[in-house]
Parts: structure tokens; C-alpha cells; sequence
DNA sequence: CATATAATATTTTTATACAAAATAATTTCA
DNA sequence: TGAAATTATTTTGTATAAAAATATTATATG
């Protein structure tokens, strides 16, 4: 393999990413744009299950050329969201209830991995980071700020993830978490699941603080376990 | 949304994307043929680490214009084998020892899960299939050929990835499973871990044909950490 | 000589053009 | 009328061209 003359180091490439949020999903390029606009709409069910995506008809809606569109598009297919059958078309598979059983059961192993690995790498910044987070998820539990509280639902996951210092589970995790989003507006505008959130939360930081991993993995893995309970309980 | 006239249904999805084995990586177009021989050179290690890669010099090398490239470097940046940094380039990230290490924590877990659904849906077909495999799997073993030996592995693995009939924990076990194939064929390639594994394989199919979830899981779970325990002792 | 700035060259990003394949519509013939 | 063949149309797949961004080199100035 002939080398190429200009490289990054690992560091660099991390901290470019870093400064982009998420490699995938710039918001600074036409095909990050159409790539966020298309997962939103999939996860969020505009599509019917089974919809055809034509590259010119969402080219048009939004503005841009076929060129992006595609792009995107195969980025979904990696997702597992689209279906491409070649020189046929992309269809929407988004995603079923089974699948958002089945990762929530997922996660329910993972986070606890995550959480057991975090209590391994965690800082006092980060620490301050996740105790800020709890309050201020019960000050807006208290009012019934419910999109508050998601937001911070996901601060307090993605501070984790970020944390247990693993590309690998981070990346899995972070996807997992966003599958289900829609799935846990639902469930933490409850405000008993909400209330419960953080004192799990409240139980989990904790852990993480003494560096309990063991106590750490059981926590995050029974907390995701009161989730699909919940679930269970709205019927969904 | 405004709907679009033809659709496909869920079935039709599945089988479309069955008969090319994999939904992304079609080798029936240029894009998918790019998709894979990059893949497969970074899993092998056959680009340095935080190399550039040019969509231009890939292109010529592969005798194609730049748009298939294009698209398979952005699937790759979803894989995270890639890290692009918009308007600069695409630099390869690769798989480092840790993630290698952290893939396999992570699939100890989600084999035993997989395990444990495979219970709830095997056939006597599928039952057959991966009693077979085993039998020639130990044939293979005996003769020490051990490129027979990976693939059936491969082979065992991806059944009961198929078994489970949970979309999300096949796609992200076959990925990891596919990650790691650098290393499960050094670790393989030793006689007494091929020996152990297939032993192991045994149990597995055993705990599954008598339907037994929680045995199932335990076990795969333990053939996993076995595995971890081997590439420790080799120093991988 | 060093540094800042302008000019140039590369490379990515997006748009468009063309070719290949698939689907739909129409015509032809029994 | 109905089925098969043919033609049109549509859509994807690939290549190339134009635009935007970045990196490099050269030049001028203190």
C-alpha cells in the first residue's frame, strides 16, 4: 500500500471529530443536512414503512442536488434505517416496536458495561458535569419541563458514554440512544418515570463516584430495566 | 410527508436485501465493490493509522471515478473506521488493540443474549445446519486447516446471529464478528483453542435445541470470555 | 532574514450530464 | 380480447465539470 504524504495523528482526528460533533452528522455540508433531516423523519415516522426514497424528490424538497441526497441515503443504509436494492431504489425500514424492545435489552447489558468501565476513567470535572445535570433534571421535573428533561436525559447518557472511554461502545451506544428517542419523550413526560429517572440516576452517579463498578454495571443495567418495564406498562 | 406511489412490504425489503447477502456491501456495483476492498484493507491493517485517503488516488488505483469512492469512504465514516473532516479529507482511524479488546467485552454479552432469543425461534433446519457445521468444523480441526476452520466459525456464529430474529443485535454482532476476523484467525490457528471452541459450539447447540435460554446465554457468554482469555495468553 | 500577504495549486463539495437498468406504456399479432 | 414484444419513460449508477475551501508557494516588505 504506497503511502500518502500528509496524515493526521490519532489525536488530531479526535479532536477535528470532536469539534463536529458527531463525524457523521455535520451540519456544515449539504449531505450532513440531508443525512440529520432524513434520520429525524425516519425515527420520528414520517416515512411509512416501505416508502420509496427518490434521490431527485428529496433533492427537490430540500434544495440540493442528487449528489448529497445519495450520499446520505447510503449513510442510512449503514444505519440499518434504509434498504437499497441496487438499480432498484431505497426503501424505508426505519425502525419496528420489536427493535426498540430489542435495543432497549441491548442497552440494558451495554450501559451497564459502560457505566462499570466509566467508574475507571471518571474525573472531577466530569463528576461535576453529571452532579449539575441531576439537578437541574429535577428542577425541571418539579416544573414539568418535559423537553428539558429529555435533554438532559441525554446529557447525563452521552457524559457516560463519553467517559467509559471506549470508541467502540460509545458509537453503539450513542446510536441505540438516539433510536429510541422518540420512544423516551414518551416515557420521561410521565412524571413518576421521570422522578424515578433521577434517583436512578441520582444511585448510578454515585457508584461512579466511589468507583464501585461492579455496583456501577447493576445499577445502569437495572435502570434500563425499570425503562422496558415502563414501557410495558404504556402498552408500548 | 407526501407519500410516493410504489413501496415495498417488509418481506419483500428482507428477501431483496437477502439475496445480496448484505445490504451495503453488494459486490454488484462500484461503490459496493469499493466499500469492501477498503474495509477490508483497513481491517488488515494494510493502511497506517490516521492515513489520508484521497479520493483520487483510490479511484485511479481501483480503476474507477471518484462518486463510488465518495460513497463508500462516507459508509466507512459510519462504520468508524474512518474519521472525515469536512472540506480537508478522510484519514483512517482504523481498529486499535483496545477496541479490539472492548469489541469483545461488548459481544460477550450480546452473544449470550443471542443465545438466549436463538431459543425462542430455532428450527429443526437451522438445528441441522449448525450441528453440521460443527461436525466438519472438527473435521477441519483434526487436518489443521485452518482457513476451513475460520469460516466455519463464521459460519456458526452468523446462524445463530440469523436465529435470534432480532434485526438490531444481528447487524451489530455481524459487524463486531467481522472487526475481529484479523484475530480470531491467529487464535484459531491454535490447536487447542480451535479444539476448546468447538467443544464450546457443542454446548451452545446443545443448550439451544433443548431450548434452555438461560443455559444458552451463560454459555456463549463463557465462550466469549474464553476466547478473551486466549488472545490475552498469546499477548494480543 | 523573517514574516505577512498575495497568487497558485490541490482537494473536497456540489451540481450536472450521460449511460445502464428497470419499470411502465403501447403496439402488434394471434 | 389478451398475451407477448417493443418502445418510452423513469430511476439509479457513474463520470465529469463547476464551485468552494484549504494548503502551498512565491513575493514583497520591514
Amino acid at each position: 500500500m504506497d503511502k500518502e504524504k500528509s496524515k493526521l495523528t490519532e489525536n488530531e482526528i479526535v479532536s477535528e471529530r470532536k469539534s463536529f460533533q458527531n463525524g457523521a452528522a455535520d451540519q456544515y455540508s449539504l449531505r450532513g443536512r440531508v443525512f440529520n433531516q432524513l434520520r429525524e423523519d425516519i425515527l420520528f415516522g414520517k416515512y411509512e414503512k416501505g416508502e420509496e426514497l427518490r434521490e431527485i424528490t428529496i433533492g427537490s424538497r430540500l434544495g440540493v442536488s442528487r449528489t448529497p441526497v445519495r450520499e446520505a441515503i447510503r449513510q442510512l443504509e449503514l444505519e440499518g434505517l434504509v434498504a437499497i436494492v441496487p438499480n432498484k431504489g431505497a426503501y424505508v425500514t426505519g425502525i419496528s416496536e420489536k427493535d426498540i424492545h430489542d435495543i432497549y435489552h441491548i442497552r440494558s447489558y451495554l450501559e451497564g458495561l459502560c457505566a462499570r468501565w466509566a467508574c475507571e476513567h471518571i474525573t472531577k470535572e466530569k463528576l461535576e458535569q453529571l452532579e449539575e445535570i441531576i439537578y437541574l433534571s429535577e428542577f425541571h421535573t418539579e416544573k414539568g419541563h418535559w423537553e428539558q428533561v429529555v435533554e438532559l436525559d441525554n446529557k447525563f447518557h452521552e457524559t457516560i458514554y463519553e467517559v467509559c472511554e471506549s470508541k467502540m461502545l460509545e458509537h453503539i451506544l450513542r446510536d441505540f440512544h438516539h433510536y429510541v428517542e422518540r420512544v423516551r419523550r414518551i416515557s420521561l413526560a410521565q412524571e413518576a418515570r421521570a422522578k424515578h429517572s433521577n434517583t436512578e440516576h441520582k444511585a448510578i452517579l454515585e457508584a461512579i463516584r466511589t468507583k464501585d463498578g461492579v455496583l456501577a454495571e447493576k445499577l445502569a443495567h437495572e435502570h434500563i430495566i425499570q425503562t422496558i418495564d415502563n414501557l410495558n406498562r404504556c402498552g408500548l
